[in-house]
DNA sequence: CCCCACTCGATGCACCTGCATCAATCTTGC
DNA sequence: GCAAGATTGATGCAGGTGCATCGAGTGGGG
């Protein structure tokens, strides 16, 4: 049987569509308006340039990213079109291929993060002490995990650099 | 000067946007695999059914709905098409029109809400308690209020019916 | 009364997404 | 060694979104 949810649930699932909503348009747009393409780019060459010699087949990146295949694809065409990486096929699996990120993704991911983490204090960090951050992302966690599988990987990033979503 | 957000900032950030993009995408599987159309029009007709005569300006509906407006026009566009609200002009300001939510809009809408409350109970309402549920709305205000503003109805729904995103 | 600025709603365009499907290649089981 | 099935990545199509712009209509000041 389907039990309904409560009041406080519906307010919450509500509230989580709206806010996300909003903070991800001010973000997005703080970032086009500094003239950086949009997000999702941003974490694809975050994946790359994390990755050990910069290069990642697309499942991995696809896996990292939580996006569907085909969107994957499209975004290394993107991508390459516009020299941020280039692709390299793949000796033993003839099937796939390596995308690498070039310097110019290197630099362009570099000084996105400039102005990625200002948002980020802006509309998130500005707002919540540390600890109301860390009770969120706790809160966060217990929806996400397992309306399929959720890999969250713990915390993200290294000292000076950079998150990805 | 941009200060840096700190970890717990950014962990959030991150949590924020996956998880929700996790569940919403979740919920409107469900729905899809229900046979039903997208969150939008359940929110739109909502809108319409709650309006006291059942219709609304298009203006009205765009600021309730929090969308921009073409993509209302468009909204209303395809619901004029499947029969669920009708277009009718009005007398007194004719640039403008009334959107009126049908029979047929009324009762889809009713419909949705069985799979959707579903939905919101199996996502959202199962992992939390609440308390936490009220917890994580009251943390997710503090980043809602003022990206622009922001008007979210305090509770939304009255007894046996209905929540709006 | 008329003009100008504004509001309302629609629309052409580019792009992006989801879906289904494809061809190529790899892997497995026999 | 080979057929059946799985995996990798691309793509045609339909729809949705953002942006800029447009035409119609309103309303306020001179």
């Amino acid at each position: 049987m389907k039990r309904k949810p409560s009041t406080e649930a519906t307010s919450a699932w509500i509230r989580l569509m709206r806010v996300q909503s909003r903070v991800l348009d001010c973000v997005e747009q703080d970032l086009k308006k500094a003239g950086f393409p949009p997000l999702a780019w941003y974490d694809a060459l975050l994946e790359l340039a994390r990755a050990p010699s910069g290069e990642l087949r697309p499942v991995e990146l696809e896996r990292q990213m939580l996006i569907p295949q085909y969107s994957t694809s499209r975004l290394i065409d993107r991508l390459v079109d516009e020299g941020l990486a280039g692709r390299r096929e793949c000796k033993i699996d003839k099937r796939g291929q390596f995308v690498e990120i070039t310097e110019a993704g290197r630099e362009l991911q570099k000084r996105m993060w400039g102005a990625y983490s200002a948002a980020i204090e802006k509309y998130v960090g500005s707002k919540l002490s540390d600890a109301d951050a860390v009770k969120l992302s706790g809160l966060l966690d217990r929806l996400g995990c397992s309306c399929g599988e959720m890999k969250l990987p713990p915390i993200v990033h290294a000292n000076e650099t950079t998150p990805s979503r």
